[in-house]
DNA sequence: AATGAATTTATCCACAATCATGAAAAACCC
DNA sequence: GGGTTTTTCATGATTGTGGATAAATTCATT
């Protein structure tokens, strides 16, 4: 008996769709599903996307530049002055100037916006957990050290150079 | 002499920050900035960011769906409703009533559109060899096969199921 | 068959993101 | 040191996105 997919002339299963073999497209739809799991979880603790974004980038307590926390929430830096306008009235985060530097304006998490978010980032690693679950913990720590290793390799290059 | 970063009681260089070891903040940093390196050349070509995700996903000439064309390229129907009406009028694509089922309207690319988008995509298919390369082609086949799984594993969940 | 639920696309509106630009400060450089 | 260039953040105008909803069709159940 011969298989379907096996037929003479006409090749059934084209091989794979051009998405389906792009790592761009591969990553973006991972990266989408992922997230968006998380975010309707976010969503219910009252912070948006972005916002979820930029406390998570923001707990620890360590203050950053609003150039850097552009770059870490993957949004155009007109826009994190904009989301830290309406946080910072929230009393989320806070801004604060730099020492040696009068350009730069500093961002940091608040002792309220610690609060609110904490408990979101235990279900944000609880989520993680099961998402890594079926993979095993060896194929998790690599999968995270390849990404790791590709964003430290594009990090610094100009977005012009592809 | 001792080194700067083992100091005494104070510990510097602390674990790792939370964004740095969380696996949806790396797929989105890695998605971003390896997307972004191609988005530069797309938009060279006259492509907005969605235009080029619309037009991979259909290239190779299998009309789909407008709601699947929406889970693959990653925005709301509303947007690629939106967005078709634009590409349609430019000549890239085209709509066309399904068969049997008339609520859906199935999206193909035209010859204009083809033709227009051949070239780009050889372009990201280089793109991805060279973002790629470092990793070895082992690593790398690694890499796309965790993502694939990952991404049909989360496909079929509901986003209400974090 | 008929009615109600579910699915698919289109439209509307409020708001968020982006582009271009400006202002202020720092770094650079002869 | 004065002038130029670069960096960093904020603002104004414009575009785009997303949620809510409507309209059309199919599906399920009786």
């Amino acid at each position: 008996m011969m298989t379907v997919v096996e037929r003479k002339g006409k090749r059934r299963a084209p091989e794979r769709r051009f998405v389906e073999d792009y790592l761009p497209a591969l990553l973006a739809q991972a990266s989408h599903l992922i997230s968006s799991e998380f975010h309707t979880v976010a969503r219910k603790y009252g912070f948006s996307v972005s916002e979820w974004r930029v406390m998570a980038s923001l707990a620890g307590g360590v203050a950053i530049s609003i150039g850097q926390l552009a770059q870490v929430t993957l949004t155009k830096q007109p826009t994190v002055t904009r989301l830290l306008d309406r946080m910072e009235s929230n009393g989320h985060v806070e801004r604060l100037p730099h020492d040696s530097d009068r350009r730069v304006t500093l961002v940091r998490i608040t002792g309220k916006g610690t609060a609110q978010v904490e408990h979101l980032m235990d279900l944000a690693r609880e989520h993680e957990r099961r998402v890594l679950e079926p993979f095993g913990l060896l194929r998790a720590e690599e999968l995270k050290n390849t990404l790791r290793q590709m964003i430290e390799v594009h990090a610094g290059m100009p977005p012009s150079a592809a």
